[in-house]
DNA sequence: CTGCTTTCGCTACGAGTCGTAGCGTAACTG
DNA sequence: CAGTTACGCTACGACTCGTAGCGAAAGCAG
């Protein structure tokens, strides 16, 4: 919830979550969305906001990401950073959130071309120094703050699981792999395969800072599918 | 290197590299060790330091890891601190690099009981405390510094490839793999092992938040030795 | 148009941290 | 002993944080 504390939470650009949750104190119920009664939230600035978060991220880090600095950039008074989101770390989830959605399943017609397309996408996103800046701090800070934790899983990581999904479901018909047949079990094994190109990349490129070439991108994706390399007989 | 600003940069046990591993202040050994005139560091400040450290690490997390809390926890000026280490980062680094050094390659007797061990030992370093707060904020730090990634990586990561090594040197003696013929190939299979084991694991815990099992240490080393699951036939 | 409500920009503030400088004292060497 | 270096302590300017208070602006209901 990126903001919410003033009497009203308005929906804007950032506050996509507030019909999800009530956080509307005066608000009569559930149902449709609060109608505002006072000046409504600019959400030009929401966007000059998040736009200026992403610039700055890029150009001077995490370190040298200030709500002052974004608030100047943004032409926009500290204040009102504040009044929309408690925090950086919940301001830089939204910012950098959106960056994810470009992630897409090719179907290039076998699972082994769309895997390696994928982790191709992955690691240009990460060569991106927005990326690079702010999504380790942004685990690293989740590690203490469950909330945060969850807002990053629920905004960032489990939207990506998708692409796990619709990989294996068009190999599946496609007879690459078996069909599922307990559920419980094929939720674990996405899972699993999620962390493993998640984490491999990103240990690759965030910290041993090695690119991720195609001859890279074969090699891991045969780790993946085949048997290890050199195993057994050779 | 920790510090070294000073005139003479005196070895200590947070020095270590000043020469291999003189550790011993008085001993000038048989290199070119500074010959120390003035009072000599303490080495028990040093470890009173790192010990602080850690504990703060543990207790207040990343965020709230202040040189003067440290400074004061250990009993030591905090302009004593900024004698040996230049920041905030170095002295982490250094704080945490010796809890890596308790994993150990077991060798069981096959490939598979021995990647499954030296998994679990790393999930239980992750499950600290201190290396929760500490490890994902030193690697969000070195995307932006380049010295301090370089630390990281020879104090911290690199060290841990020794495991991969052993691991593959004994599966290959007992015949489970077939012996290196191209050494540089060789060395980008333990580059990809290596970034493998390490990021899922790490993504994992630190970002998706579950515990490590050994349902699910089985479940990842099939994926890495055996073929996908569920490939093809079944 | 007129009030009502809420946001906006601005300024100011106390609290906390950073990293450094200066000083007198302690410890060790030759 | 003198010389050299580390130590503890205090103080400091610069910076960021998050909040409070104010008058003005922008929509909405009557």
């Amino acid at each position: 919830m990126p903001a919410a504390q003033p009497p009203v939470s308005q929906p804007t650009a950032a506050n996509p979550s507030a019909a999800a949750l009530p956080a509307a104190p005066g608000a009569p119920a559930e149902a449709v969305t609060v109608r505002a009664k006072g000046r409504p939230r600019s959400a030009a600035a929401d966007l000059a906001i998040l736009d200026a978060t992403r610039e700055t991220l890029a150009e001077l880090g995490w370190g040298g990401l200030t709500m002052g600095h974004v608030a100047t950039r943004a032409k926009v008074a500290k204040t009102t950073l504040y009044r929309r989101w408690p925090s950086k770390n919940e301001l830089v989830v939204d910012a950098v959130a959106s960056l994810f959605d470009e992630l897409v399943m090719p179907d290039l017609g076998s699972l082994r071309a769309d895997i390696e397309a994928v982790v191709a996408q992955f690691a240009d996103l990460l060569a991106r120094p927005e990326t690079q800046a702010a999504l380790l701090a942004l685990f690293a800070e989740g590690t203490r703050d469950r909330q945060l934790r969850r807002r990053i899983r629920e905004a960032i990581v489990d939207p990506q699981k998708r692409l796990v999904r619709q990989g294996r479901a068009a190999a599946q018909a496609r007879g690459e792999l078996a069909p599922d047949t307990d559920p419980s079990a094929a939720g674990e094994e996405i899972d699993i395969i999620f962390d493993t190109i998640a984490g491999t990349v990103e240990h690759r490129v965030l910290v041993s800072g090695e690119p991720i070439t195609p001859e890279w991108t074969r090699r891991f994706t045969s780790l993946l599918l085949g048997p290890f390399p050199s195993l057994a007989a050779d």
